[in-house]
DNA sequence: TGGTAATAGTTGAAAATGTAACTAACAACC
DNA sequence: GGTTGTTAGTTACATTTTCAACTATTACCA
């Protein structure tokens, strides 16, 4: 098992940030699907409506760039969880506007402040120049 | 919508991550799905066995930190369009050995050609001084 | 040597995701 | 005002992924 090619995979973009993604995604993960049974998704969701208060499910799939039966479902699984409620607009039925309950921003302020800390181990892999440049650049990455 | 609480987002670095992943993985994948109809998965084993050469599924989970049985259908896959051939090791028959088929070569030859161009439009959105210290940071958040 | 543990890899069922078709409400145009 | 087109959101079905249990083979050790 020796390295062969010139192409060096450890180079290719998106194949760095997949793996880096997942790896850093990990200690997160543990903490809302072990304390809340939660999906990717559902936290996802859940951290937009805490930090835009209202927002339609549309406005969601356009800040988080995920598709509208993603966020349709973890819509759902909230609801049956009460940590959202639905309120559909008067003026045009087709919106909904989505916000947390109580409970819901309960949830929301304990993962955050656990997101918090494992952001915080993340970054002490890295030096503070490296953080500025890497949030720098992922922002322009996610740039569709 | 207004945006409310002093955590942001768009600072939380698993969630970048992902973010940068997801939307520059897109456009390679438009290309392994549509000219092969192959998945993530196997453009990883794939490219994976033609960099090393000669790995068993163990390797390729350790080297691409995926699980094996995402390898083992993954490899399974490749076997039946022809792509690699399986030997067993004739000193410890529980080990597998993985290469590619020519015809498997050619794909990579032909899908790495695609991913260099790919990664030339990526780094178009970045300074040079940015894509060295964010290949750098990458690799370090890629350690476990 | 025999019994237990460990390892490589596979399989089946359950959960999650993606795709496309669908409903319901509104808009626009004649 | 009725027809056609859009938009927000849901649902059904197919595809993938995950998780746990499984087989087969080798290692360890009393």
């Amino acid at each position: 098992m020796t390295q062969k090619d010139d192409f060096d995979l450890r180079e290719f973009l998106p194949y760095l940030l997949n793996q880096a993604a997942e790896i850093s995604s990990q200690s997160f993960q543990r903490t809302y699907k072990g304390r809340y049974g939660m999906l990717r998704t559902e936290w996802r969701v859940l951290f937009h409506l805490a930090i835009y208060e209202r927002m339609t499910a549309k406005d969601i799939c356009e800040k988080a760039i995920m598709h509208k039966t993603k966020v349709s479902r973890a819509v759902q699984r909230l609801e049956q969880r009460r940590y959202l409620q639905r309120k559909p607009d008067e003026k045009d039925r087709r919106h909904e506007w989505l916000t947390l309950t109580l409970q819901g921003r309960a949830v929301y302020e304990d993962l955050r402040a656990h997101a918090q800390q494992h952001d915080q181990v993340l970054m002490q892999k890295l030096s503070t120049e490296e953080i500025t440049v890497l949030r720098r650049a992922l922002n322009a990455l996610s740039q569709p």
